[in-house]
DNA sequence: CTGCATCAAACAAACGTTTAATTTAAACAA
DNA sequence: TTGTTTAAATTAAACGTTTGTTTGATGCAG
């Protein structure tokens, strides 16, 4: 594990925040330099170069990103209870992490870089394992049906979520949201909500009925 | 409506892809010119910049993005059933213009431009206003429950669809997916299924029972 | 004195755009 | 059919910026 002391973690603080805004090639390393304070020869001088700077923030913040669902598979509550609170792990942990899984949806949809995702792709393989575990434990007690693709169910989550948050502009005018809190507030409950609702009923759900 | 010519068409077809691929600014103007087989300096001749050309892309496409869900509306078939079909609308033509999808994802979320997206707003309230009018017909038969934020519908089955697709290699390798042609026509049948799937599910489910 | 941190300055390369000259193609009159 | 005219299409070259990176000098703490 690569250490960072806390000069590079606050150039990689607002290194994060401005390839979320603007994209990496949007994003200059004189803009960098200037929000953080630093002389340009910094980045370079700390990381190499633009793009190692870019590695190392991906690795900085990827072993944040693994959800911690092993405890709540042992917890003792009904696995329908486990699915709302495995949905508001998730949902909290993107919503925290947004900026570095906007930079990492669009380095990933991209031919530009070649960087390596093998940590990320790990990551997601835990996810999926352990949610796998937490829904066969309903499959058990007969509370879920059986044919569930469970890899298609953080898609689900995240993706509705993404969708979202991406058309922030548009929902805060059909829903008449006015504040950011607002619109964090909407995230949290009624969106959430709206997930784990979709989520347990495609559990439930008995297509031949 | 402003009219293009072939010439044109065919250099926003190459800048479409390439825009997609490696983002807006990731790609140059002689990137396009190489690809497209033209010089440099039609690009600022025939859009003026290379700002207004991607403002000229957007318009020409956008009006391929209004999904027909009217003639569906009067279609003599149960709501389910319309339901499904609406799904497989929404997937179709979105995995018809993934690329211009994808360039409009990562405009809309960066701050970097300031493009006029009042056009694609308008599509999608139409949209919704389409879907709310199939959802409602369900609800009056009884078929559906009452209480649907129907606002959050698109999302679920456009997020779930570009979260799978963002992650392609991710689900390449998991589901064991060789070529294109089976990727798209894992979307085309297992992806579509399950969303529609999930949106049956959700719209009969009763949170009570 | 030594080693690391910081700085202004300079570097070549790539960027979007413009210029001015040339080619092309269609319209026209003889 | 011919040569001439005209406007649009296309080109190579150059423009001034901005890009990421490097250099060498300077500051400073141990």
């Amino acid at each position: 594990m690569i250490e960072f002391n806390e000069k590079q973690i606050e150039i990689l603080q607002v290194a994060e925040q401005l390839f979320a805004e603007d994209g990496f090639d949007g994003t200059s390393v004189r803009d960098i330099a200037k929000k953080a304070n630093i002389n340009i020869a910094m980045i370079s001088y700390y990381f190499g170069s633009k793009e190692k700077m870019l590695e190392s923030l991906i690795l900085y913040r990827i072993s944040d990103m693994r959800i911690q669902l092993e405890s709540l598979y042992n917890e003792n509550i009904p696995p329908s209870s486990k699915i709302d609170k495995m949905i508001e792990l998730y949902i909290g942990r993107i919503n925290k992490n947004r900026y570095m899984y906007q930079i990492l949806h669009f380095e990933f949809s991209t031919k530009k870089r070649e960087l390596n995702f093998d940590g990320f792709t790990e990551v997601k393989k835990y996810n999926l394992n352990a949610l796998s575990k937490i829904i066969q434990e309903g499959q058990n007690s007969g509370e879920f049906q059986q044919n569930i693709n469970v890899a298609l169910i953080p898609p689900l989550i995240m993706g509705t979520y993404f969708h979202f948050h991406m058309n922030k502009p548009f929902y805060l005018e059909i829903f008449n949201i006015k504040s950011e809190e607002d619109y964090n507030n909407y995230i949290a409950t009624t969106l959430t909500q709206h997930i784990q609702k979709t989520i347990k009923a495609l559990l439930v759900y008995d297509p031949s009925t």
